[in-house]
DNA sequence: CTGTTAAGTAATCATCTGTTTACTTAGGTT
DNA sequence: AACCTAAGTAAACAGATGATTACTTAACAG
C-alpha cells in the first residue's frame, strides 16, 4: 500500500523529477523516454513536468545541459592532463549515480529540437572552456580534436559498445589513449 | 496534375524508396522520420515500405548500413591515408548527393531498436577492416582511437555544427588533423 | 477551527507512430 | 477480348506522444 497521504515539497519533487529524468534521458535519449516514464520513475503525476518545468525540453536542459562540463577532466596541472582524462574515460571518478551527461547528449544527436541547445552549451562550456586554458596559438585546433576524439570514444564505447573499446587490453588502450592525447597538446 | 495513371516498376520503386529513405535517414536520423514522410518523398504508399522492405528497421538496415564503409578513406598507400583521411572529413568527396552514413548513424544513436545492428556493422565493416589493414601490434588501438577521433569530429561537425570545427582555420585545422592521425598510425 | 494557497492528480486533447487489411487497377499472357 | 498476377492505394488499427484542463486535498496562517 503505497497510497499514504504523500507528503508535499515541492524542492524536493522537483529535484526527484530532475534526477530520474537525468537518470532516463542518460539511458534513452530525449526522444527515448516519455514524460509519464519520469513521472513515474519519480513517482509524481505527468501534469507536474509540464508545470515545475515548462516542457520536455527544458527539463532536457535542466536535467542534462547543466550538468555538463569538461572541469572534472581538467583540473590539476597541465601535464598531468593526459592521465586524468584517460582515466575519467576509462571510468575511475565516473558514474557515482547512473547519471552521465554526454552520454545523454550522445543518445539524443536525433533530436532536433534540443541539439541547437546541446551545440550551444557545447561551444561554451566544453569547446571555448578548453580552448581557453590550453591558451597556445593551435588551442583552438588542439581543442577540436581533443573533443572530438573523447566524444566519438565515449560514443563508440558507452553507446555503441564496439568490440574493441570495450575489451581487448584495456591497459594498452588507456596507455595509448594518454600517448595522442600528450601529442594531441604539445603540436 | 500529377495523377497521372503512373508506371508500375516494382524494382525501380522500391530503389527510389531506399534513397528517399537513405535522404530522410541522414536528415534526421531513424526516430525522426516517419514512414510516410519517406513514402511521400518517393511518391509511393507508406504501405509498400512495409510490403517492399518488411519494417522501418530492416528499410534503415538496407538504406543506411549497407552503404557504410570505410573504404573510401583508406584507399592508396599506408602512408597516404592521414591526407586523404582529412580531406575526406573536409568534404572533398563527399556528400555526392545528400545521403550521408555515418551522419545517419550518428542522429541514430538514441534508438535503441536499431544500436545493436550499428554495432555490429561498425564491427565488422570499419573497425576490424582497419584494424586489419593497420596489422601492426598495436593495430587494436590503433583502429579504435582513429575511429573514435572520426565519429566524433563529424559528430560535433556535421550533427551538432560546433563553432571551432566549422569555422576558423580549415586549413590550420586540416593540418593538425593529419599530423595526429600521422602520429596514431605511427605509435 | 476555518480558510486559503499551492501541491498533486485524473482525464482528456489532438496528433503522430509503424503496421495490417481489404481494396483497386495497370500491364502482360493466353 | 477476357483474365490474372502483382503493383499500388485508402482506411483503419492500436498504442504512444507532449501538453492542458478542471478537479482534489494536504498543510500552513489567522
Amino acid at each position: 500500500m503505497q497510497t499514504q497521504p504523500r507528503q508535499r515539497d515541492a524542492a524536493a519533487t522537483k529535484a526527484r523529477i530532475e534526477e530520474m529524468a537525468a537518470l532516463k534521458f542518460t539511458e534513452f535519449g530525449f526522444d527515448g523516454v516519455g514524460i509519464r516514464e519520469i513521472a513515474d520513475a519519480a513517482n509524481v503525476n505527468a501534469a507536474l513536468i509540464s508545470r515545475y518545468f515548462g516542457s520536455k525540453k527544458k527539463l532536457f536542459i535542466k536535467a542534462i545541459l547543466t550538468r555538463l562540463s569538461i572541469e572534472p577532466l581538467i583540473q590539476g596541472p597541465l601535464e598531468e592532463w593526459p592521465e586524468n582524462i584517460a582515466d575519467f574515460m576509462f571510468n575511475k571518478a565516473r558514474n557515482v549515480d547512473g547519471i552521465d551527461p554526454l552520454v545523454a547528449v550522445l543518445r539524443s544527436a536525433g533530436s532536433p529540437s534540443i541539439t541547437p541547445a546541446i551545440k550551444q552549451i557545447f561551444e561554451e562550456k566544453i569547446f571555448d572552456r578548453l580552448a581557453g586554458q590550453l591558451s597556445g596559438p593551435s588551442a583552438q585546433q588542439q581543442a577540436a580534436l581533443i573533443v572530438s576524439l573523447l566524444f566519438g570514444f565515449d560514443s563508440l564505447r558507452r553507446v555503441f559498445g564496439v568490440r574493441g573499446l570495450t575489451l581487448h587490453d584495456q591497459e594498452k588502450l588507456h596507455h595509448h589513449l594518454v600517448h595522442i592525447l600528450r601529442e594531441l597538446m604539445r603540436s
